[in-house]
RNA sequence: GCGCCCGUAGCUCAACAGGAUAGAGCAGUGGAUUUCUAAUCCACUGGUUGGGGGUUCAAGUCCCUCCGGGCGCGCCA
């Protein structure tokens, strides 16, 4: 039995890349991917388009030389070799793909373990939010895309670390204290004037009576409240299983020596100048549109200074890359950090991306949220609504660009319209099949796979297949939502077979071993996949 | 005014360095179950990819322009 190679893709880019070099001396990057139809193939590349300027012959007859060198080295693992209308397609072996199972089965923890990630150190700065309030849903997207994307990398061969930065100093935390200390004299009876840029929002009383019940000092109440709320924001991330490596704060940052660097650095290249007593960095020399202030006129920093402080001791930390994701109203701010770091000496060390909008839709109608009002629906009143998994994959079935409608009544619902409870069906079935048979005595078997001959049983080895390929591809474009796609096409198939195939006959006992180790394998592949968008998946619905 | 994101079927969305007949789900219509979970499956209907122009063997994808929606443009964070 040939052994099939780790990763099956590369392989065969490899392969076609050797052949065209020794045939006709052309060396070029050759990528496959899944074809769009069963019948052209498992894999296919349009290389032969690309090169066509350069080729020395028709393209049909490049194709026809390469198609028989590639189907003679292939031979162990391939059907078919062919070229139709300039694409090079491939068609595994049945052998192959019965293969693949058994890769999925022996080792259910390392399958589609790829190392494009190379061992890069990457930190996944999200959510981080004021320490002024309940974590919103925009925040709640964020999450659900920076821990999906924590553990893909991973498992892609990156070794990446997730970060919470709170901005618990500045002004704000001021107005902070104040809204507070105004609740304090409520509760104890006294009637002031709200102060004018404070926080409204009920959460506020309730700390103030802690800070009574307590005997808080004055000089310890910022620390207490920030402290305070900032806990309870990673109370709720972890409710959402978000867990941080992590957690920085702002006022952390303002006592180290990285303000400092920062002036000293961007002083000594000089990206500094003044004017009307504040200090200007010229971010328009990296193409920022203008020049932005870090030391106000009053001598205080701004809180685009301390960020560029706090990105410089991420970057010394050690990381070879840093990403931010970022909500939507921040993408302004994006060409100015970018600018700051790359006058620190560090281009291209950081990514931003940003996190579409969310819209929460009810009863057909969206939830309007108003953020002045300071009414806005928040991930804990989310999390009362709706399931977390239902929550964590409804997050991620959009691309980040796109905007979210984000259906509470669909997210409840039992059945095929949802899509988490779709998926996660398809797990609870597969272990309901395992069981049953085990009552008939039926067990996985791998020795007669060749028994598996259906059109839908090589639809499912097939998706089964690019598992490792959609893994990678989320990690390198930093986009889960292909996770939760995958999932969604492979229960399709899934369901599909199941519903037009007995699975276990007591008469077929060598039939019934073979398509439960099938069953098996999807099994583990899709625990696997909800594992990477931290979505449980249940042995029983 | 400038910048970023979006515009694809009635609705919500896919479409992987530009590639094969633009695909799913929901909704609608019609069907399937002596069952291992019907919490399911099958079939049909549904498109000028916002409009126009350009580049290319090939454009939903790239360029220009116009229209529409969202967000941002502080010595706030």
């Amino acid at each position: 039995m040939a052994k099939i190679p780790r990763n099956l893709k590369h392989y065969l880019e490899n392969i076609v890349k050797e052949t065209l070099k020794t045939a006709f001396n052309i060396d070029t990057e050759v990528i496959f991917e899944e074809t769009p139809k069963p019948e052209f193939g498992d894999y296919s590349s349009n290389f032969l388009f690309r090169l066509k300027k350069e080729l020395p012959q028709p393209i049909q007859t490049v194709g026809d030389i390469i198609t028989l060198e590639v189907l003679k080295k292939l031979q162990h693992i391939a059907d078919e070799v062919s070229t139709q209308t300039g694409f090079l397609n491939i068609k595994l072996s049945n052998k192959t793909l019965h293969n693949i199972l058994l890769e999925i089965n022996n080792n259910p923890d390392e399958y589609g373990k790829t190392n494009v990630g190379n061992g890069k150190y990457i930190n996944l700065e999200f959510v981080s939010a004021n320490p002024t309030g309940p974590l919103n849903i925009v925040s709640a997207r964020a999450a659900s895309i920076g821990d999906s994307l924590k553990r893909i990398m991973n498992y892609a061969g990156y070794k990446a670390e997730s970060e919470f930065y709170s901005n618990n100093a500045g002004q704000q935390v001021k107005h902070l204290v104040d809204s507070v200390k105004w609740w304090i004299k409520k509760l104890q009876g006294i009637n002031e004037v709200f102060p004018p840029d404070g926080y409204r929002g009920e959460y506020l009383k309730d700390i103030a009576k802690m800070v009574i019940e307590k005997g808080i000092e004055e000089e310890k109440l910022p620390k207490f409240i920030t402290d305070t709320i900032l806990n309870e924001q990673l109370e709720t991330l972890k409710a959402f299983d978000v867990h941080y490596d992590h957690v920085t704060g702002e006022d952390f940052i303002r006592e180290s020596k990285f303000p400092g660097l920062v002036l000293r650095v961007l002083k000594d290249e000089k990206f500094l100048f003044f004017e009307d007593g504040a200090t200007f960095f010229r971010s328009t020399d990296f193409g920022d549109t203008e020049p932005r202030v870090i030391i106000r006129r009053d001598g205080t920093g701004t809180y685009f200074f301390y960020d560029l402080a706090y990105h410089l001791y991420k970057l010394h930390r050690g990381y070879d890359e840093l990403i931010d994701i970022l909500g939507p109203d921040h993408h302004g701010y994006i060409k100015r950090m970018e600018a700051g770091l790359s006058a620190l000496g560090y281009p291209g060390k950081l990514k931003i991306i940003i996190a579409q909008q969310v819209s929460l839709l009810k009863n057909g109608e969206k939830i309007k949220m108003s953020k002045r009002r300071g009414e806005y629906y928040t991930l804990r009143e989310l999390l009362r609504e709706v399931k977390k998994d239902a929550a964590r994959f409804f997050f991620l079935m959009r691309t980040r660009d796109a905007h979210l409608d984000f259906d509470i009544d669909l997210a409840k619902k039992i059945g095929k319209e949802n899509p988490v409870y779709y998926v996660q069906y398809m797990h609870a079935r597969s272990n309901s099949l395992l069981k049953h048979g085990r009552e008939h005595s039926i067990i996985p078997k791998c020795n007669n796979l060749r028994l598996l001959r259906l059109p839908e049983e090589r639809l499912l080895m097939r998706r089964l297949m690019y598992f490792p390929d959609t893994v990678e591809r989320a990690a390198q474009r930093m986009e889960p939502h292909e996770i939760p796609r995958y999932l969604i096409k492979l229960a399709d198939i899934f369901h599909n077979y199941y519903q037009k195939n007995r699975i276990i006959d007591p008469k077929k006992p060598e039939l019934s071993g073979a398509r439960l180790y099938l069953v098996l394998a999807v099994k583990n592949v899709v625990k696997k996949a909800l594992y990477l968008i931290g979505v449980n998946a249940p042995e029983e619905m």
